[in-house]
DNA sequence: ATGTAGACGTA
DNA sequence: CGTACGTCTACATG
């Protein structure tokens, strides 16, 4: 019915369908792994979208109410007031979802005492003026006096936030029998419970209905109430006044004071990334494409890319292109591309001018000098590049800058990693990509040397962006780092096939026998390894105690059995722990071998922007969550051996390495005490928290205090400390309050620098790596404090991370520089793996040693211990 | 075929 | 209600 020439303004009513959501969602389905609730956040986006794609609206916008003060509360302080709490799972939503709507470039309007469905009226009267079809969305009754011909409104049915009925002047006639505008009358008869809004006892909506027929108006009627009979009547002209003040408070403001008139809503193109990004956070998938579909393709606002033109790359013969690459004064972009880990092509690029040519021989040969050479050269994700090189027996030099490590370290909680992400964040441009999909594309995709012309400009760009600080964590410690890591997975480490294939079997007969004696006492089979089959087995056939709740029923994980077996032993339980013990084992192992390549090495991956912190990942397989921590699952650590023409593994780690940085931040002079005395740390620290000396540490004491002491790095509680250590709360808080009295400062330093991150933003490693933590000051108590805990870990773990890789490649660099065949393989966060050539071992200990020892100058010594063995498990003895 | 939840391995 | 990771299985989606 809408006349298609007029322009549509959707103004919304942001908070009353935010809340109708936060009730229509089960809050189970809609919750961050951060235990940030999204429901109302959720089932608005969703509503809103649907919306937005079906009525087309020109011009947006969404109003949200400030408070539940209001001018309605001044005049009738009674006004809403008993209405529940607005729990704080929902409150703690709005902001966010406020996020949401400007990254979709949607207005958000709020006004102090003034409520969002005045804020509607205003917008929806000068709308109509105007000559706008207005749309208002709204979940509040009182709206209904707004409909016009001009101004419909939608309103959530009972069957959910989804389903909106539309009332236009005809509609609201049918359902209310009155026209829109009287339909405050009814409502001031009635009264409105919610609203704390007494109306006229026994009056209902029909009777309402008839007396305005009857009198025409409310006016009318209120003055001639003498003329109504019967007990009603009485009602009415005792609650007169009653009536008049509801008649006041649901008269909704058309005269709001706005900074915003309709024109300006006008329908924005959206920030297509910082709607990515928060969609994210708030783990939503399926919502991204809704909205990109709803706003329409050529409203995203990453589009203009198309316009950039493309350098159009020369393909040149192999001597040419080196002569080309050797010729350039500055920096210049290179770009390999790779089959199966050989390279394929190279492209290379300046400011201007690209040039390509296929991989060859003749091009290995010609390029090899300028690619060993301390020209400065520019990256997209190096590593696997250096890797193929490698392979084709070139080792690269020269490497000035990687832009995949680049944007990591300025933003390491983006997944952007890609070439195309960086692109679109820094140059606000679109990198050409072929689908994939088609066989012959509709679009050409970047050729290698356009690549490399892109991540020189994106290099420069972040050049602009990144800190001081950073850039040199950047060239001082990532750059080499990756070097070493494209050695380390290339070199792979020795695993024994037979080794491990002995144990998976035994593992697999163990298993077996274990599920047929648990079958045997439950009196039925089923699927040891289904948490939904083992609940029935457990709470239903066993009748065990419910245990702690999970998003889809009760745990059965490994602390709650244990917790379990010991209020209601039962010989099922023990076998369950044994059975996903031996099956986690044979799991572990299984992929482990299937991880060995011809060369009978495993080569892992490192991900050296897989972290938050600045530690690396590991994948494919990862080889940094190898089991230690019982004697059974070190027979897998005793298949990674030593390789052929090799002499020895050697191990080497720090020991303490966090405590022994917190030490050195806080500057705890009882800590650090405890570092240079050369007593055992928590021996030293017990003695003093328990007032005794450190030979009558008792092991409980020393148990406590250690789990006192690793929790403190994490930002332990009172509540997590009891748990761990399965003491009384306020045993753990008497613990806490004694540590604190001899360790002060520790408890100073992580306070400050919690404070100092809110105040900034960030935290900062010793070596200037930064981590950004917006959350800090977030109102939302749950997204803040997992902030303050992280944030609180950051600087510690990550200048563990600094350390380590400091050492690392320097290492690496000795060893090759010394002209040694020892080589470094793993890396384990705070343990390396070295495999030791005939006759090396005494250098290889000296590099290690020394290397790892002085990486840092701290107020306490690094210490360093180092194995040697056969095997990894010998080795770490 | 792809994604999520629960569980569990490491530092 | 302790940080940082990756990977497996089962199971629910498409």
């Amino acid at each position: 019915m809408t006349d298609s020439a007029k322009p549509t303004l959707m103004v919304v009513d942001g908070h009353s369908l935010a809340y109708r959501a936060f009730f229509a969602l089960p809050v189970e389905n809609f919750t961050t792994k951060d235990n940030q609730h999204t429901n109302a956040i959720y089932g608005f986006l969703s509503m809103f979208v649907n919306l937005i794609k079906a009525e087309k609206p020109t011009h947006l916008a969404v109003a949200f109410d400030t408070s539940r003060h209001s001018f309605r509360t001044d005049v009738y302080p009674e006004y809403k007031a008993t209405r529940s709490e607005t729990p704080q799972e929902f409150r703690g939503q709005i902001p966010l979802l406020q996020d949401c709507l400007a990254a979709m470039s949607v207005p958000v309007l709020t006004k102090e005492g003034i409520e969002a469905d005045d804020i509607l009226a205003t917008l929806a009267t000068q709308g109509a003026q105007q000559g706008y079809d207005v749309l208002v969305v709204s979940g509040d009754r009182d709206t209904i006096q707004l409909v016009t011909d001009d101004v419909t409104l939608l309103y959530p049915s009972v069957q959910g936030v989804s389903q909106l009925k539309r009332y236009d002047p005809v509609t609201v006639q049918d359902r209310y029998g009155v026209r829109p505008e009287q339909y405050p009358d009814i409502a001031a008869l009635v009264g409105e419970t919610s609203d704390n809004l007494p109306g006229v006892p026994k009056v209902g909506e029909k009777t309402a209905v008839k007396w305005l027929t009857q009198f025409g108006s409310l006016d009318e009627l209120l003055e001639r109430a003498e003329e109504i009979k019967g007990v009603v009547g009485g009602n009415l002209r005792e609650h007169l006044e009653d009536v008049r003040r509801n008649r006041r408070l649901n008269r909704l403001l058309t005269d709001v004071e706005l900074p915003v008139a309709p024109a300006d809503l006008v329908v924005a193109p959206i920030d297509a990334q910082g709607v990515r990004d928060i969609f994210a956070r708030l783990e939503f998938r399926t919502l991204l494409p809704r909205v990109f579909e709803a706003v329409g393709a050529g409203e995203v606002a990453d589009d203009p890319a198309s316009a950039v033109v493309l350098p159009q790359p020369v393909e040149l013969a192999a001597a040419e292109f080196a002569t080309w690459v050797e010729a350039q004064e500055g920096e210049v972009a290179l770009r390999i591309t790779t089959q199966g880990g050989a390279p394929t092509r190279v492209g290379a690029a300046t400011g201007t001018e690209v040039r390509e040519i296929d991989w060859s021989e003749a091009a290995a040969d010609s390029l090899r000098g300028w690619l060993e050479s301390d020209s400065p050269k520019v990256l997209h994700d190096a590593k696997p590049q250096v890797k193929a090189l490698l392979g084709a027996g070139i080792r690269l030099a020269g490497l000035a800058y990687d832009t995949s490590l680049a944007g990591w370290l300025l933003r390491p909680s983006f997944p952007d990693k890609t070439l195309v992400d960086l692109v679109e964040r820094y140059l606000g441009e679109k990198l050409p990509q072929a689908d994939p999909s088609q066989l012959v594309p509709e679009t050409e995709g970047a050729t290698p040397s356009q690549e490399a012309w892109f991540a020189l400009r994106v290099a420069a760009a972040l050049r602009e962006d990144i800190p001081e600080s950073v850039a040199r964590v950047l060239t001082e410690i990532e750059l080499p780092t990756l070097l070493t890591l494209a050695d380390m997975e290339v070199a792979g480490v020795a695993v024994s096939h037979d080794v491990l294939s002995g144990f998976s079997g035994e593992l697999a007969t163990r298993a077996d026998g274990l599920a047929q004696d648990a079958f045997a006492l439950v009196g039925r089979e089923f699927n040891l390894g289904s948490p939904k089959q083992l609940q029935e087995v457990l709470f239903d056939d066993l009748q065990l105690p419910k245990t702690r709740k999970t998003k889809t029923g009760y745990s059965t994980d490994a602390a709650v059995l244990a917790d379990l077996q010991e209020s209601n032993p039962h010989p099922f339980l023990g076998l369950l722990l044994q059975h996903r013990e031996a099956t986690k084992l044979r799991q572990i192992i299984e992929s482990l071998d299937t991880a060995i390549r011809d060369d009978h090495r495993v080569h892992t991956t490192y991900v050296q922007t897989g972290s938050q912190t600045g530690r690396l990942s590991s994948t494919d397989p990862n080889l940094q969550n190898i089991p230690v921590r019982t004697e059974e699952s070190r027979r897998i650590r005793s298949a990674f051996q030593v390789g052929d023409g090799y002499e020895a593994l050697l191990t080497a780690d720090y020991s303490q390495i966090e405590m022994r940085i917190m030490a050195h931040l806080s500057g705890d002079e009882g800590l650090i005490e405890a570092f240079n005395s050369g007593e055992d740390l928590h021996r030293f620290v017990g003695a003093r928290v328990f007032g005794v000396e450190p030979s009558d540490v008792t092991a409980a004491m020393r148990t406590k205090v250690k789990a006192m002491s690793y929790g403190l790095v994490y930002g332990l509680s009172a509540f997590g400390l009891s748990k761990q250590l399965r003491i009384e709360q306020s045993e753990a808080k008497q613990l806490m309050v004694e540590y604190f009295a001899r360790f002060g400062a520790v408890r100073d330093y992580l306070r400050a620098s919690v404070l100092k991150a809110k105040e900034v933003g960030y935290t900062e490693t010793i070596f200037g790596r930064r981590r950004p933590f917006p959350d800090l000051s977030s109102p939302n108590r749950v997204l803040r404090e997992n902030a303050e805990r992280a944030a609180l870990n950051a600087p510690i773990q990550g200048s563990a991370a600094d350390i380590m890789k400091i050492a690392l490649f320097h290492i690496h660099d000795d060893l090759r520089s010394e002209g040694l065949a020892s080589r470094v393989l793993l890396q384990i966060h705070d343990e390396l793996v070295v495999e030791v050539a005939p006759g090396e071992w005494d250098a290889a200990e000296r590099i290690v040693r020394s290397r790892m020892g002085d990486a840092a100058e701290l107020s306490v010594p690094l210490d360093v211990q180092v194995g040697r063995g056969q095997d990894w498990n010998e080795a770490a003895h």
